[in-house]
DNA sequence: CCTTAAACGAGACGGTACGTCGCGTCTTTCA
DNA sequence: TGAAAGACGCGACGTACCGTCTCGTTTAAGG
């Protein structure tokens, strides 16, 4: 008697289911078509929504995009102890590489990277939201190998650029390996990023850089 | 032996001034409007070209943006001997760091770079004009380090998967710093990448990884 | 009762300004530029309406075309009573030479012609928008003249048939001597054609063919 | 002396077998893809020419098509004596009506006579081979019947004017069913048209007019 | 026999219009 | 009154043909 979906979507009591539909229409529309696939009326389309309602609340195809794209990179890694602190960089290695495996978060990322390059406060967001949410990963790394042993102790207050560096070295070569050289990021590479950055380290921490 | 393949070249052959023009046409125009506001209609115009045979040679604005780009990232970076490992390194950091702080450049590579999270054909042409061309920076720096006795030589045959590693990490940790970060990349900050990898460098080939 | 199908006239309605503006350029543009000349981009522009919006109302410059040429033939056709049917038939003649002699009627009207020989749907649009518009001139002329008993009563239902017939004869004549013979159709002429067309009513009546 | 124009026959002569195969082709061309459809390109490919040759011989499309359909309106109709104006009249109207049939004739008048609404000179050329060329079938008709006694003999000389008329009217009316109307030219039709015509004429000719 | 010169095939070129698509705005009707 | 539906002006898209222009390759005639 009732139709399941159509029929009497009409009136407003739509405006609170609204938001996260579209939010949720744009994540599903980005992963199969791609940032620049995307359409507006595609989205208003999946969402059930007019496309009328979707200006009414998102100034255009930017804003929306990385609204919905911004819940995607709350989650934080976690560090298991895996005893070395080659291990650690070898499995946090593999577990990013796993996060950029998936579409929407592939997608995602560079989407909201690249329409960063002319957005001041979208950089602040991005860098609010993801780096300093993941830097705490080298924190505990790098804490964990001074306890083992295997990184001098810091004789004074920590140093945060070296972390930052750190940071970039391996999120850097993990994205730039998947997205721009085209190449997996499989055990063997995962392995000697990790050795690299384990022999670098050793070499920089005893110099006292 | 001298063509590999096409031994007719039947036909007006193309324009040799066409090709260029549209290219530099095209980083004059990223520049004025950026990314989003580049129009293969206005490139044509500002080369002197017909939108035609524009498309004649580019499958569209992804493939001509890519050309476009690899050609600044061949003229602009380059590895003078500056005496050491770490001094090549630290140059050819800051020497890429410059690139990026170029307008067109960021915004052009990371527009490129998100399209080809769904465009595989994008994703190789990416690979091949820039990638591969930038390649021959680390295998002449490491090929100089081993003359220098900096690394010890190669016993066998090269391995490419050590250069691309190196690769990965030097272009991946400076884009990485500098578009999602949002931080600068400094005289000091490239130092300090450089003795990283120097040490780490070292560490690695006395392994024989 | 009132509309026939569509019941949900749902969304913003069409202009009711946009057709006939679109139809008067397209006349416009056909008297100054000719029928390859005319453009659909052009013909927007001069109605001051998007292409787009042409589109949506017409699939192509034919369809386009028939319109605008229909509604030429609406308003210049007519058919006053003047007196006899002779001086009928002579005035239509006369009137439709009249309206062929404008250069836009003439080239469009052949031009769509023309293009309908190899186009089905076409060739039943002009049926639709001229030919059966302006049979009510013969019907008008025929019944005229019955009632002034210059053709007997039908006995029976009308034939249509016979209605087309005369429609053929009068409008390909005078097509035909324009287009194919290159003479004029001058008073002369229309006379001989109006006193053929009479005499040969008169003996076809009688028959009851 | 003997060239009108060209002094110097030097250089490569002209292909023999091109002309003729542009024209076939054009014409085949014309009969699959209507007017508008026909491309000077694919005319080229099916005559297995370059496209230059085809300007180097025809200004354009227009110039071509006209050349290549000319000589499809070069054959003579014929009236055999079929013992009555009326049958005679029903018998070229169909013969008629089935050269219209064919997709060739009928795209090639029609695209012709649109052409020349806008060619003077296109003008007269259609009506020295078509027109002029037919005429004889309507001085055969009305001779054999005032032979028969069916019309009545002129008693000056003939009135070409009148057998002009008569021209348009059965070529028009046999076009204008086919082309405009888009009706089928039948027995009945044509049995129609005659028995309309021989009453006419009959009325007319003892009128004197 | 070997030049010479026009015509040839192929196909890239500068243009112009095409018909489509998406944007972001607007005007309706409906609940 | 807010939301659906959808037409609108705008402007770029990528394609198709136009008619022109090189190219390298035939193909005769004439030296």
């Amino acid at each position: 008697m009732c139709q399941p979906s159509s029929h009497r979507p009409s009136g407003r009591p739509r405006s609170t289911d609204a938001g996260p539909a579209i939010l949720a229409a744009t994540r599903a529309a980005l992963v199969e078509l791609g940032w620049s696939g995307l359409t507006l009326g595609d989205v208003a389309a999946r969402a059930g929504v007019a496309k009328t309602t979707l200006y009414r609340r998102w100034a255009g195809k930017n804003e929306l995009v990385v609204d919905a794209v911004a819940a995607l990179f709350e989650e934080q890694l976690e560090l298991p102890d895996r005893g070395s602190l080659e291990a650690d960089i070898h499995g946090v290695v593999l577990c990013f590489a796993g996060l950029l495996d998936r579409p929407e978060t592939r997608t995602a990322l560079m989407a909201v990277v690249a329409e960063a390059t002319a957005d001041e406060a979208l950089r602040l967001r991005i860098r609010a939201a993801i780096v300093d949410r993941q830097k705490h990963l080298v924190l505990t790394g790098r804490e964990r190998a001074q306890r083992r042993g295997e990184l001098p102790p810091d004789d004074g207050p920590a140093d945060p650029a070296r972390d930052d560096l750190i940071f970039d070295v391996v999120a850097g070569a993990v994205v730039h390996r998947l997205m721009v050289s085209s190449q997996p990021v499989d055990d063997v590479w995962a392995h000697r990023l990790a050795r690299l950055l384990v022999a670098g380290l050793a070499g920089v921490y005893t110099d006292g850089a």
